[in-house]
RNA sequence: GGACGAUUAGCUCAGUUGGUUAGAGCAUUUGCUUGACGUGCAAAGGGUCGGAGGUUCGAGUCCUCCAUCGUCCACCA
């Protein structure tokens, strides 16, 4: 017997711990159906779970669920990030700092990687059983971590690969560097902030001023004018400044007085008539006495300030642009460490405040310090730890993404990735078009470290300029010959292996290894060989080999359409194996024959096939070593490679071995020693350009592994519309480019949660919902409904305590519905073989059919992505239909249709738990395992198939409950409103109609239910009577006392009221010529049916005495 | 500065392609209870759908403008 509230906490764990022991989130082994994968994304391993984990698990398991009942081979794949900038701060500040007094320095890179990964190990663990209480039915036997050693040597290599395609770069340019994290940020990692502060006005003296000059000037007021004499400050500084008398400045503004030092020259507009006659004329930078240019640039806005722009090429986005226009010096005053470089004279040193401090005090001295005047600007910060942002130059590692970019758009456009909300298209590809080059090395220990090694000799030839500075960053290489980009510092030459296209002889299956014998591609061996071109594209081989078959030249021919490539190399040694006097048999008298017997009869024998290979192999490490080389071969050699070369097997294991894909890439590198000893680069990568390649390297990518051909490209990509450049553009352009595919294709964006006001969750606010305490009170199933219930593609959602007390009611109430039902009939009988018999209770039909609709309905929502309303329209059924109205009428008539009445409840229920399972997995799969539905769990259950109930559209008798649901409401609410629930006074039901009567009569008892009118009667009219009309025939009437005549009145008043102005407008509507002409008949025919119903009812509402 | 979104009952939101008298939950008021569930049941009050135009036989829904709020992007010293 279930208990009489459903109590979460007893059964979540219990449940989701058989779910994973039972296996039942692993996807089907059944390939013969279709598969559905999700790729989750993976949280950042050091933090614990939010709400926004809480938000994206919901959803994904909702679809994965769902997909899952359809029949689908299922796959939701989960794993951790290990967040790279994010990780080293909380780390660093968390244990480091604070628990040991610490600094990174004091461990050293090493050791310092090996506790974060520790660190990071531990959290990992917690945040993934955080998971399992959320109810993810996720296939943890596949999780992944983004430094999992496969998935780390995928990331390096991809870089590698970059490279040799000529889209990695490395140059010094201006970025924005964090000084409190230590490292190069992209233009996504950093925020705006509106910030108040100062501007000043400082003054640069004009180099052999002129007459003309200042007369000019003195045609502007001394507001926007821009350029004033020193006369015209007070006598005071006159006379300080006696030398100066007769000299002109210019005047600049300036919220960073400290990048002065930098400066290389002023910019005006160059048609700004203030500063036309300044043409050719320079400046002396105060305090550095500096000569620097004055220059005229369009990017200068003539009404900001004086007009007057100090360039600082160095340190300012808009600078650094002008500066290259210009072609101007680039003098770095500020280093990495907040500080003066050596560049900003006797400033050197100091820190940036302390300096502009001095700078300031120091140009007051030289009364060089106009206005200081209070300014709201934007200043960027880091996204991470909101410390300002400096512009600095720095050599960084750059992916050109233009031409990824490109390809992404493309395929957004045309459709091939789908993405919900529609309006997120725009943005993604708005963004996409930007073409800016990404910059992707950190200066940081935690992650992927950058796959480039240095020539230690030429290293030391080059100097540190800063003795603070720990990179190797600065040291100047001379050429791209002093550098090795290599996953492991070994030389490294990569092998692209790919097998031919489907060829006439594998369609016979005949025996081929004679390359004079011409067996072409057949047309599907064409298309996976174009199935390829994707690939290739801008791929760059140092050489490209085929074998002596026409099939590996024309699928290398067709595959490299659109690469540029010198030739295709001939090499025999790339040969089928050589069948001797089999050749040309079928494979059925092929392989009647032994091993043995075939190798008598001029057979190539595995050894042979093997020495082949190995041949061949020392001829690219000699011709080729540490460059890039394509192989088009057969699967003898493919095979035997693998075996040769043990530290990669792309079969995975050995009963995958049967076939191998055609026309598909094999990733193979041969490993050499370097000759020199090699430093590898200190930086490692941003945090996205692992997770960019995260739906190819979880599932074993781009190398054929079996999960990679079996689920990628993957169909679903869910995540927030917050991360759609960070992650969701780098993972198409990086997930096109590595397999020629993109890796999803649909994008569902969710929204994001937000607090009752509307604002954004946050800890400093403290306005965020904890999940896992939210889940102690409430249980998962609740939380889940309120994240998902009303929540749509993009749109931000608000999530409040009440909310979700609301689904846990909801949840309790089916709990209850379930009781009730066990109470009833002690177990469910869902059995199909029942469905040939007759329903005859009405309401057990019209229940039945309301089931099927609502299935409909969902079903179709689910389709389209519109989960929020899907679990709406379920729970209001549950509870608003089946409920309300199915169960409380059942009380009544369980008795005399018992066994039909079992089952068609049964069945309905079943189908509730159906619809609900991916929304509320636990208290739907309790239930169906209390209830003792089926042997087989409701996780693993099928979805409802519409086509197993044809017959119940035959069925009879749903449009008299909707006739009784009618008289209950109408009666009800009199009895309630007039009646005030008056036992004593009588009621009586009366239809003109001979078979509503009997209707009537015969549903008396769940009527009086259903109304609560105890003295409900079926009776013919009573003229005395309050007789409200209900439907065209049947009316209620009850006898009302004295005081309450005056009641109902009023109430019959106002609907006669009410319905006489809706009557009107349907009169005015049916008499417009226009509607009567344009509107479909269904609309029309109904409008005129309605009018006559009202007509009537008025009619009857009229006569009523009181 | 550019782009996007929102504006419907006191609050939070639905309202699919324009077509019956605009819905739900919460909150409010009133009443109900001997067994599925008070984490419940029933009834009631509450909206000229942000404003102004327009298209249409017909607009919460489509178009234009405006207002307010919000978000994202962007180099304003």
């Amino acid at each position: 017997m279930l208990e009489k509230n459903f109590e979460p906490k007893k059964y979540e764990e219990l449940l989701y711990k058989t779910w994973e022991e039972k296996n039942l989130f692993a996807p089907s082994d059944d390939l013969s159906k279709k598969p559905f994968t999700i790729i989750m994304p993976p949280p950042n391993a050091n933090g614990s779970l939010h709400l926004g984990h809480a938000t994206f698990v919901t959803i994904e398991d909702i679809m994965i669920r769902y997909k899952r009942m359809r029949g689908y081979r299922a796959l939701l794949l989960p794993g951790t990030d290990h967040a790279g900038i994010q990780t080293q701060a909380v780390f660093e500040r968390d244990i480091l700092i604070k628990e040991r007094n610490q600094t990174k320095f004091d461990l050293g890179r090493e050791k310092f990687y090996e506790e974060c990964y520790n660190f990071c190990i531990n959290s990992k663990s917690t945040i993934e059983n955080q998971f399992r209480i959320l109810g993810a039915s996720c296939d943890w036997s596949r999780k992944k971590f983004t430094l999992d050693p496969e998935i780390s040597k995928q990331v390096l290599k991809t870089f590698k690969d970059l490279y040799r395609d000529g889209l990695v770069f490395k140059g010094k340019y201006l970025v924005n560097w964090c000084p409190r994290c230590g490292t190069t940020l992209s233009n996504i990692e950093t925020d705006h902030k509106d910030e108040n502060d100062k501007i000043w006005e400082i003054k640069y003296k004009i180099k052999n001023s002129e007459k003309n000059v200042m007369m000019n000037m003195s045609n502007h007021k001394p507001q926007d004018g821009i350029l004033r004499q020193a006369q015209d400050d007070n006598s005071k500084r006159q006379a300080q400044d006696d030398n100066n008398q007769n000299e002109n400045f210019v005047i600049v503004a300036t919220t960073r007085p400290e990048t002065m030092l930098g400066d290389t020259a002023v910019a005006v507009n160059p048609r700004d008539e203030r500063y036309k006659n300044l043409a050719g004329k320079t400046l002396i930078l105060p305090l550095m006495n500096r000569e620097i240019p004055i220059i005229f640039d369009e990017s200068v806005d003539m009404k900001f300030g004086t007009g007057c722009v100090k360039v600082t090429p160095a340190h300012d986005p808009v600078d650094y642009e002008i500066g290259k226009r210009h072609n101007l010096e680039m003098i770095e005053v500020i280093d990495k460490f907040d500080k003066i470089t050596e560049n900003g004279g006797v400033y050197a040193g100091m820190e940036k405040l302390e300096a502009r401090k001095k700078i300031l005090e120091d140009l007051k001295n030289l009364n060089l310090l106009g206005e200081e005047k209070p300014h709201k600007h934007e200043v960027r910060i880091c996204e991470r730890c909101k410390t300002k942002i400096e512009s600095l130059l720095s050599d960084e590692w750059y992916v050109n993404i233009k031409p990824m970019a490109k390809k992404a758009i493309e395929g957004i456009e045309n459709g091939e990735v789908k993405i919900l909300p529609e309006r997120s298209k725009k943005v993604l590809i708005d963004w996409l078009k930007e073409f800016q080059p990404w910059p992707i090395s950190r200066q940081i220990w935690w992650g992927h470290r950058v796959p480039v090694w240095y020539k230690k000799e030429k290293l030391q030839n080059s100097k540190n300029e800063n003795q603070n500075e720990i990179s190797i960053k600065n040291m100047k290489m001379k050429d791209d010959e002093d550098f090795l980009v290599s996953t492991t510092g070994k030389i490294e030459t990569d092998l692209v292996v790919v097998r031919h296209g489907e060829a006439e002889h594998n369609v016979l299956k005949i025996k081929n290894g004679d390359p004079k014998i011409d067996y072409h591609l057949t047309e599907i061996g064409k298309k996976q060989a174009e199935n390829l071109q994707e690939f290739f594209e801008g791929k760059h081989f140092d050489a490209i080999f085929v074998s002596e078959h026409i099939r590996t030249r024309e699928t290398a021919e067709i595959a490299l359409k659109k690469t540029k490539y010198e030739k295709l190399i001939v090499d025999e040694l790339l040969n089928d194996k050589k069948n001797g006097e089999l050749e040309g048999f079928s494979e059925n008298e092929y392989y009647k024959i032994s091993e043995n017997e075939r190798l008598k009869i001029g057979g190539e024998s595995i050894e042979n096939i093997q020495k082949r290979v190995k041949l061949f192999i020392e001829k690219i490490r000699k011709n080729y070593k540490g460059k890039r080389v394509l192989i088009f071969t057969h699967s003898a050699i493919l095979r035997n490679l693998n075996i040769l070369l043990e530290h990669y097997d792309p079969l995975n294991n050995e009963n995958s071995s049967g076939k191998l894909p055609k026309a598909t890439p094999y990733f193979y590198t041969l490993f050499d020693e370097p000759t020199e000893e090699l430093v590898q680069d200190e930086d490692t990568f941003d945090t996205w350009f692992s997770s960019g390649q995260w739906p190819v390297t979880t599932l074993g990518g781009p190398n054929p592994s079996e999960d990679f051909l079996n689920f990628y490209p993957t169909d679903m990509m869910e995540t927030g519309w917050d991360i759609i450049f960070f992650w969701v553009a780098r993972m198409l352009m990086l997930g096109k480019y590595m397999t020629g595919k993109f890796p999803f294709k649909n994008v569902y964006l969710h929204g994001l949660a937000r607090d009752k006001n509307g604002t954004k969750m946050s800890k400093s606010k403290g306005n965020g919902i904890d999940p896992l305490i939210t889940i102690e009170k409430y249980g998962t199933d609740a939380l889940r409904l309120a994240l998902s219930i009303g929540s749509s593609a993009g749109e931000d959602f608000r999530i409040y305590e009440e909310k979700i007390e609301g689904m846990r009611n909801f949840v309790n109430k089916l709990w209850n519905a379930g009781r009730f039902l066990e109470i009833n009939f002690n177990n469910l009988e869902v059995s199909n073989n029942k469905s040939q018999n007759k329903i005859e209770n009405i309401w057990n039909v019209w229940i039945l059919k309301k089931s099927l609709e609502v299935v409909s309905e969902v079903t179709e929502d689910f389709e389209n992505h519109r989960y929020g309303i899907a679990g709406e329209k379920i729970k209001n059924f549950t509870w608003n239909v089946f409920c309300d109205w199915y169960l409380e009428a059942m009380k009544i008539f369980v008795k005399e249709n018992f066994n039909e009445t079992k089952f068609v409840a049964s069945k309905v229920f079943e189908t509730i738990l159906k619809l609900l399972h991916p929304f509320a997995p636990f208290v739907t799969e309790q239930l169906w395992g209390d209830l003792k539905i089926s042997d087989k769990m409701l996780i693993e259950s099928e979805w409802i198939d519409l086509k197993n109930f044809g017959w119940v559209k035959n069925l009879i008798g749903d449009e008299d409950v909707e006739i009784l649901k009618k008289v209950v409401e109408e009666t009800r609410s009199i009895f309630v409103d007039i009646l005030e629930r008056d036992d004593e006074a009588k009621s009586f039901l009366f239809s003109e109609n001979k078979n509503e009567k009997i209707l009537l009569e015969k549903n008396l008892e769940i009527l009086k239910n259903l109304t609560g009118i105890k003295n409900l009667e079926i009776s013919d009219s009573k003229t005395f009577s309050l007789k409200t009309p209900i439907t065209n025939t049947i009316s209620a009437e009850f006898e009302i006392s004295g005081e309450k005549k005056e009641k109902a009145k009023i109430r019959v008043e106002k609907e006669i009221q009410a319905l006489e102005k809706y009557i009107t407008g349907i009169d005015e509507k049916l008499s417009n010529k226009g509607f009567v002409a344009n509107a479909p008949k269904e609309i029309l025919e109904n409008t005129k049916k309605i009018f006559e119903k009202s007509k009537q009812k008025i009619a009857k509402l009229k006569i009523i005495k009181f």
